[in-house]
DNA sequence: GGTTGACTTGACCGACCGGTCAACTATATT
DNA sequence: AATATAGTTGACCGGTCGGTCAAGTCAACC
């Protein structure tokens, strides 16, 4: 069929818009078909269950987000302690736009999900989890390089690393309870001050 | 009537267990009466809707909180900067009792409701954002008392104390997405070595 | 001992939930 | 042209949701 990838894209884009603005449990399949212009069916058709949907989506954002701005942080040509500011300062212009855009900042779709779902659902738990290891590794190796530069002594990159992404996490959601994207900005240079040492 | 705080009070405890090892939007009032031994009537005679419950419940655990291992951390006759270790221990030691009872870290209730609710209900978002206010006030109250007797040089104890409940918060998010308590362990004693300058 | 009113009971409501299904359509293959 | 099959449609299911309500219970006060 012609419209196989569009339905199944229009699906998941629509889902991944509703669940990151709102929160999974409000959101019926039925106000995502309607708002994909797709019907139940269809729905059902690609999609055996709305915790597939769910794992579905996460990867799609996760994937999204690789190749968006955690890459374009992470990536860039800038030296590795930088980065964070970068990564800092992307992420605060993301919730603002949104805000700005729907009244009320999203949040973390990731830490969103986590803090509803991972009581109840293990493999959805397990899946997030995944996901945050992934980013985790990605603070990681910047950590390392900026030990080989020079940029910073010796430490724990993987406890160090693994703080860091709390700390994001966790600023991300006092903003949210705040629905002041500005925290983001205030707090966030601290992320490169955080570090774990070695142990011995 | 004799037993009207027992039922009130029944409902409420009730309400905060299940609230705190689920998600809000998961459990339903029919649950909450059946598993507190009262009827559905009862349950309207003392809280106009659901979300009435929930700020009650809010504020029910805020105070036992404040008045249990928060107050018992912060007011310690330990050096202000050691009882931040001690605030750390008392989160892992809970959230792991926590596990080894039910099986999966239930995490910290304000930041449970806070990323699932604060999209769809800003008086619950506002309540929840006091509370994190609160809590603020007493690492900041700390800090100002790490100063003072010349533990740490000046910072801005305002924007520090952000920083450090942000940290706390995440860490048990990234604890909870992994259903391990240790994350708290290994990540918490990084807490005392955030630091925001002050602006001149 | 009658009256008041806080409290309790449980049946009931319409709306909506996630999910099913049999019938239908449209294209690709032979 | 016949067939196979991926995709679509929308009515339908049982169950649960938050919330309502008329009827009844019982202790406290006059």
């Amino acid at each position: 069929m012609k419209h196989t990838l569009d339905t199944r894209q229009r699906i998941l884009s629509t889902a991944r818009e509703l669940f990151h603005g709102n929160n999974y449990a409000d959101i019926g399949i039925k106000q995502i078909c309607d708002a994909a212009n797709v019907q139940k069916g269809s729905f059902y058709h690609f999609f055996p269950s709305k915790r597939d949907l769910a794992l579905a989506v996460i990867d799609d954002m996760a994937d999204d987000w690789a190749h968006g701005f955690v890459k374009e942080a992470f990536d860039q040509d800038l030296p590795p302690m930088e980065r964070l500011d970068y990564l800092i300062d992307a992420a605060y212009y993301w919730q603002k736009a949104a805000k700005d855009l729907e009244g009320r900042m999203p949040g973390c779709l990731f830490g969103n999900l986590v803090l509803e779902v991972s009581t109840r659902d293990d493999i959805l738990r397990a899946k997030l989890s995944a996901v945050f290891d992934k980013t985790k590794v990605r603070f990681e190796r910047t950590l390392e390089q900026a030990v080989e530069t020079g940029a910073i002594s010796p430490l724990d990159t993987d406890l160090t690393a693994q703080a860091m992404l709390a700390y994001l996490e966790g600023m991300i959601l006092l903003a949210k309870s705040r629905n002041e994207p500005e925290v983001i900005q205030k707090l966030g240079p601290a992320i490169k001050g955080i570090r774990i040492e070695l142990m011995h």
